[in-house]
DNA sequence: TATTGTTATACTCTATAACTATA
DNA sequence: TATAGTTATAGAGTATAACAATA
């Protein structure tokens, strides 16, 4: 009732919240760097797959997980920004590439750097040894179900 | 041959790659929970803000990081659902005050449910103790940077 | 027939600006 | 004037179903 005057020692949320709350908290932090350049989240990470791969529509919608429907609207957008293009793949007459342009690989830049100074200040009040424990942690969970 | 011979050293994504591609796999998991029983992570998040509060729209949409008019469509789907109602405010003709109806309250506990169980799969995987060093580091940040 | 991608359609989510009603 | 909320509008993001082109 009066909690909000009270201090107390921070409250462990478990582990369902804890991770539930800190994925809500880095998404708003990765939407305001997206915002910063006029873009969605969703357009952050396409920006940053493609960073170093030239995949195909479908391989694109299998990696963010979208439909590939939703793939087309999403690199439309994109396209129309300037920030990638399709080229058509040289042996298969169905499908395209999907690349980034000069301005896209700035913007992937621009984002990456913004991401590591604004997620990176979640982090900044842990100890070294904390962080690099979260660290470790965090891509143990990510690499445990990344299994393509 | 056991799986230990053919698991590879975790790759360490570094705090700030780990934490988003982190933040990504919770809120993917986040969105089968809550497409389950075909709602949006908003929609989940909103019935979870609900649970233990009854807050007017400025109050829900400043909790949510929307803004006051994204609120109201918010609410009026949920509404539209029979998850929410609205009701006035005793003292104060302007605003109104939001609350989870008997039909929000059963799918909110459903839905903590099967979040507690899908994103708790997540970390299924670790030792109790790093487990609970991950819910400490991941309550460590929330409740850094979550100041009502 | 199967695969790759697009189109048509409908809905959700979101912000900005203008508005109403109450304080 | 200020605050609480809604409406009008525009755009992004998403999925389903149907389609075209190529394999």
């Amino acid at each position: 009732m009066t909690e909000d005057t009270v201090r107390r020692a921070p409250v462990d949320l478990g582990i369902v919240d804890g991770l539930a709350q800190l994925s809500f908290l880095v998404q708003a932090e990765l939407g305001r760097v997206a915002a910063d350049q006029g873009l969605s989240v969703i357009q952050l990470r396409l920006l940053g797959v493609l960073r170093d791969r030239e995949p195909g529509m479908q391989e694109l919608a299998r990696h963010l997980g979208l439909d590939k429907s939703s793939m087309t609207g999403l690199v439309d957008r994109a396209e129309r920004r300037g920030l990638v293009r399709r080229t058509r793949a040289p042996h298969d007459g169905r499908s395209v590439r999907v690349s980034l342009t000069d301005e896209g690989h700035e913007a992937a830049r621009r984002l990456a750097e913004d991401a590591g100074r604004r997620v990176g200040a979640l982090a900044a009040h842990l100890t070294d040894a904390r962080r690099a424990l979260l660290s470790s942690l965090a891509s143990e969970l990510v690499n445990g179900h990344t299994e393509l």
